[in-house]
DNA sequence: TGTACATCAGTGAACGCGCGTTCACTGATGTAC
DNA sequence: TGTACATCAGTGAACGCGCGTTCACTGATGTAC
């Protein structure tokens, strides 16, 4: 068979929307090219046609998944969206209960911990800008130091709410975190 | 060789010492038996003579971490440690740098979500426990709540610091978390 | 138009490797008689 | 006191398994002449 023009792209694209969901679903580790490439309906080997490596492939994905502002609950303001109510998407219930459509932060953070320079490299420069988008939704000479507390207060109680087995202590982590969250906004809100 | 009466106690003891600075730097996952009794100066066999399984060995480890109080940076009050000081040892640099003696949250929790149900039970008990403990230095109607907030966002920013690879970035959110996290805590502080 | 060859996305078996786990064995000491 | 056996922490080779990666191959199509 010989394929249309794209379709090796196309393939590619593929690809990745697979990986990003077996990432942020099962993580880096547990997620085997071999598994990967049959969800995609691909054996093995058509893999390293398109990424020289796994390693490749993460920083790809990494990338991608921070660069995704469509992305339904990733932590970075837009217009006609208020940071209270990005704090509130962010702690919902829905997002802790669908990780593989939610925060790569979330979900990778202390994986990538383990991560090439290259990698953590892509993650910083990404979130010196999650930061700065931050702080444009707030006012004061504290607008910085209100934004990162903000993010990381909401990425800690997230991760929270989804180790723990006790359903209500859950609700209650995002709950009492997100009240605080939007207090911090709100003090400082434009 | 015939060994002195509690020797096999202190063995088992040992190789739990050293699993626990293995997983906390290296990772649940990526700690193997081999290696981690070669660090213990024993053979990888008689790792089972004292676990039933590399499971058991995590949910001891975790019991274990979460509850030893004389754990430099474990985010847990006790008499004569103020809340103010506990969120300044834990958000130092030198805790950013030593996981190995520091917070099992910051270290281990997004490996977590992928163990057993048993596991994630011991976690949560434990974590209900430092709610508490929290909000017992706290004053007024939104003790726990200030509690949960506090905790999440030193967590968060902890991992946030570790994983970034830019130094001032690093300290950075380190100083702006302290900050908040202070000024939530002195708000409601007895 | 017909034939020979080039292209290239994808196939699927095989590679070495490290993992968690098993198990027959060792050897120093304690106990029974 | 001497001999035979029990005990048991630890040894170290081997197990099956899944991983990331390699590579000879396939086969449909495009191109050259």
């Amino acid at each position: 068979m010989r394929y249309e023009k794209g379709h090796k792209k196309s393939t590619r694209r593929h690809i990745l929307d697979v990986a990003a969901k077996q990432f942020l679903t099962q993580g880096i580790n547990a997620t085997g090219i071999a598994g990967l490439m049959k969800e995609a309906k691909l054996t093995n080997g058509a893999f390293y046609a398109h990424f020289a490596s796994k390693d490749e492939l993460v920083a790809e994905i990494l990338k991608d998944l921070l660069e995704d502002r469509e992305r339904q609950f990733t932590f970075y303001p837009r217009d006609g969206v208020s940071l209270a109510a990005m704090i509130q998407t962010y702690l919902s219930p829905l997002h802790r209960d669908l990780a593989n459509l939610g925060c790569p932060s979330a979900a990778l953070l202390s994986e990538l911990v383990r991560h090439s320079e290259n990698t953590r490299s892509t993650y910083t420069l990404r979130l010196e800008k999650t930061f700065a988008a931050i702080t444009l939704n707030l006012t004061g000479q504290n607008a910085r130091t209100h934004a990162i507390a903000i993010f990381s207060m909401v990425l800690g109680a997230l991760q929270l709410a989804r180790v723990v087995t006790d359903p209500e202590l859950s609700d209650d982590i995002l709950k009492n975190a997100a009240a605080v969250a939007l207090s911090l906004a709100r003090s400082g809100e434009k």
